[in-house]
DNA sequence: GGCAGCATAGTTAACGTTTTCTACACCGAG
DNA sequence: CTCGGTGTAGAAAACGTTAACTATGCTGCC
């Protein structure tokens, strides 16, 4: 009409996608009438149906998701967001939400902060703005910023608001009075077992390597080994722990600089199984024989602790589950009341012995 | 003015985000104006800009994305599609991604297919929908479906069209009129050297573990592998090949089936780090040594390998890398010209020689 | 002093759906 | 033979932006 005076001049799709209006055309309806064949949710002729479904067919069509959402619709999309894929435990954890999210023909998408607060706000911003169904952020928080808290609390009212969940995974929840579905493993109550295991076997000095300080996973691990050594009435040792993050290098470098110091220990509590393996190689290093020389345990219990050799005692957390659990609370939450507080669940953990730990006299 | 007629009566948002109109109300200015201080790209009076901005701060606006896209504009955002996250090499190569676009203010957002072609399609699908600047596929396919070359045929003129790009990393090209950029990694030349580098040594029955058939990263190892066999006039016993999946457990349960069939071997070729990491489980269940026993092989080259003992000799390939170069060609497409038949670029691998073959005499 | 030109501002038409409303046959009942 | 349904269809108003037009004061020049 308006805009056909000058053919050639206006912005002109060039090959765009076919609109909902190019079907209605094609198949001689009204738009509305596609929109209803699509839907199914008001009834539309025999004939018109199927004229309909031959025009989509033909022409390809597929419904705008953009234009969709404006107009209100969710999209079925839930987004899980992480530090990092590289870890295997959150992999774990992120196939599992894609596992729930696929059996209920829902997409998923992961996005990575790298451990950084901006890119976690702006993610989930991002997903708040795409209308994701929900939004499952896992693993724990590093800032202290009070503006963080702050912003994270208004985007959950504000996904809560438009129907859709923040779930809090492996960390701390926002506040009571904030709509988020909260679960929890427990970080604690693992590293106090495993630090227990430690001491029954005699050991007295233990290196604990935990993960950035303030980090609030390692600050939950590293609180349950202190616990246990006050437990057992043995000296609390600060200058027993070392402060890196969760990667192999990184448990390699910290190992050797103390075996270098020529430190005095007789085990290592990793924060992370990951962390462990760069135990291992720091101790082959230096000819230390694990566990007979230096008794080596990790926490997460993925995959690589079967590898390792001796095989590492780690503490068993259900990553997957955790993940599948997320995703079911995020996707049930669908039809939640208004005046909803929040769903919590606790996952608990084991300690799971292999050979990495001996008796020390 | 025209709908504030009934105060209470149409659908009102209850605490909805506030929207541009919204700001320009409270600015006191005309939304036109708004979006050109966010927009920056039109002159604003110094006075204006600071009203805008201030009431943009006040209502805590966020300018809904979809309505944005809509309206034509393109999202900073790029996305990576890939079978599995917890495989490391394809994590690595996602981290990759997340590194470059991250590097240049942009979000990247993962998608698992779980080998799915289906999910595939539809992810891709959802992508373009989504305005997304870019589309990284890494890893082989699978399918032999006609109707899936044609749809992503289709899918990758569609984003080209509108400005973004498909971007298909190790894996084979759609075809030479289609705008896609191609960056392989090369699996054919990566198991020939590893073969070759196993003959060479001695051994004469290689048992070769491969992916599913039919899988192209699998079939490109394979053939590899089969044509330093041809090379060095060893018959190329098919009976020798076993296809399972890229799993730790695929690699033990094939292992340990030709080991009680009594089968005769003195070296396994694992198509993957992790399958050899079954092989490994499998051989020791038998008592057998590796190396002296037996010779284990693997490729990709993920930290696994040297956390595995004997540490395994692998194939390594530059995922972390591939993944930088994928998102920097996405990205630098930007403006390309509508004529663009697309990039193209190979990374080279090679063997890394550890512990665990043994020459065999 | 009138007028071209510039710096700002506002209006309005897209963008592609969904969803009310309204419209129109056609049917059986009074 | 008219009159409320009922079953289908279309028109049009959202949804929240962007960008192409218009409109309006000014400034400065002839």
């Amino acid at each position: 009409m308006a805009n056909s005076s000058t053919p050639g001049s206006g912005r002109r799709k060039s090959s765009s996608s076919p609109t909902l209006a190019d079907v209605a055309a094609h198949a001689g309806v009204s738009p509305a009438t596609v929109s209803r064949v699509l839907a199914g949710n008001y009834p539309v002729s025999r004939s018109a149906n199927q004229r309909v479904l031959r025009s989509i067919r033909e022409l390809n069509y597929s419904a705008n998701t953009h234009a969709r959402a404006l107009a209100g619709v969710q999209t079925k999309t839930i987004a899980f967001i992480l530090a990092d894929v590289r870890g295997q435990s959150f992999a774990d954890a992120a196939h599992g939400v894609e596992q729930e999210a696929s059996r209920r023909g829902w997409l998923s998408l992961i996005g990575t902060t790298q451990g950084d607060s901006e890119r976690e706000l702006a993610l989930v911003q991002l997903m708040r703005e795409q209308r994701a169904g929900a939004v499952i952020l896992i693993g724990g928080v590093t800032t202290e910023a009070a503006d963080y808290r702050v912003k994270m609390t208004e985007l959950a009212r504000s996904l809560h608001s438009a129907g859709s969940l923040l779930v809090l995974c492996g960390r701390p929840p926002l506040g009571d009075d904030v709509p988020t579905a909260v679960i929890e493993y427990d970080n604690e109550q693992g590293a106090y077992a495993m630090t227990s295991h430690l001491l029954s076997q005699g050991h007295r000095r233990i290196l604990f390597l935990a993960g950035p300080e303030r980090q609030s996973t390692s600050m939950q691990r590293l609180a349950g080994h202190r616990r246990a050594l006050h437990d057992y009435g043995v000296p609390d040792g600060a200058e027993l722990v070392e402060h890196g993050v969760f990667t192999r290098a990184s448990g390699y470098q910290l190992t050797k600089n103390r075996l270098a110091a020529g430190q005095d220990f007789t085990a290592v509590f990793a924060a992370t199984d990951v962390v462990a393996a760069g135990v291992y190689a720091a101790a082959a290093e230096f000819d230390l024989r694990v566990p007979e020389d230096l008794s080596v345990v990790g926490y997460d219990d993925v995959e690589l602790a079967q590898d390792l050799r001796p095989r590492l005692t780690s503490v068993h957390v259900p990553y997957e589950e955790l993940g599948r659990a997320a995703a079911k609370i995020a996707l049930d939450s669908q039809h939640q009341q208004p005046g909803w507080t929040g769903d919590h669940r606790l996952f608990t953990t084991h300690v799971v012995v292999r050979n990495s730990v001996s008796r020390h006299a």
